[in-house]
DNA sequence: TATTGTTATACTCTATAACTATA
DNA sequence: TATAGTTATAGAGTATAACAATA
């Protein structure tokens, strides 16, 4: 192997990112927070889920996901509503105008990620696309929020 | 496309790391850390190259750079010596325990990447990693430290 | 007891700006 | 002027622990 596979994961995953943050310039929302909307949206998503489930989704730690959604909701762009069958959850879905700033967006979002690929035909794109989403699929238990963190030293005590 | 390029790319990133913490497990040390020796190891790397052309290498801004050797130079790991063609520089080396170490660890390293990859062919794996560094390749002015950060807001001023 | 979401805290990675010492 | 590396500071992502409200 001349290159470490997550030596090129990263970089492939830093373009895609530099070519997500080119289209959401100005719009003031990560490349995550996108991504949030794209799952809420009753078009693309599934409107009505809970936090938690969202956060599985995307494999965001729950924590992550609720300063995320508060973000959004701030910009007026997520509604967040206490579900009346179990008050501890709260159910989401895209306002109007969150709605709306999806669905300008998105299709710029969609050509820059397939500007990145352009180098590929179309074939291997699907087949790049189909690969990955095949490695995911297998590691279901590293694929998790906190899997990632740098251990304890040799003989270091938690605290 | 059912997945976005850049969630595929995010967890199969994540998995990547995940597998690369529990093989330096103990070892003290971040995957990019670890990286870092790889590309120093008078086995497997280039001793001597100074500080900025490691960072342009490894897609890592020269200030990251220069906290990650810092660290590993504090553990003993790596030696910096002042160029004496250019004593601005520092060229960088692997101490031989820093030596001892990457040698130890690179095989269980290496492996646990393999691991991810194990629900792939020989031939699908050399596929994907081929396919990755084409579009690495094809996209340098986003392969870059920098290029994903989020942009300003419409109508936000640079402080 | 268990779960949803929060607050508090912290580590990692990343980055910009300003600085120093050299060139 | 320009470059190598540092210091200071900060944004973004990620995470753990402890908590309140609810189940």
């Amino acid at each position: 192997m001349r290159k470490a596979p997550i030596a090129l994961a990263r970089r492939y995953f830093q373009i895609l990112v530099a070519a997500s943050a080119d289209a959401l310039a100005g719009e003031a929302l990560t490349n995550l927070q996108f991504a949030a909307l794209v799952q809420l949206s009753k078009f693309t998503g599934e409107p009505g889920i809970d936090q938690n489930s969202l956060a599985a989704r995307m494999s965001v730690d729950r924590v992550s996901m609720g300063k995320l959604l508060e973000e959004l909701e701030v910009i007026g762009l997520v509604d967040r509503q206490v579900d009346r069958a179990d008050r501890r959850a709260r159910l989401l879905r895209l306002t109007p105008r969150g709605e709306r700033l999806r669905a300008r967006v998105h299709p710029l979002h969609f050509s820059s990620q397939l500007k990145v690929l352009r180098c590929l035909s179309a074939k291997e794109r699907a087949l790049l696309i189909d690969l990955m989403a095949r490695v995911i699929a297998a590691n279901p238990t590293l694929a998790r929020p906190g899997a990632g963190r740098r251990k304890r030293a040799k003989g270091a005590k938690p605290s």
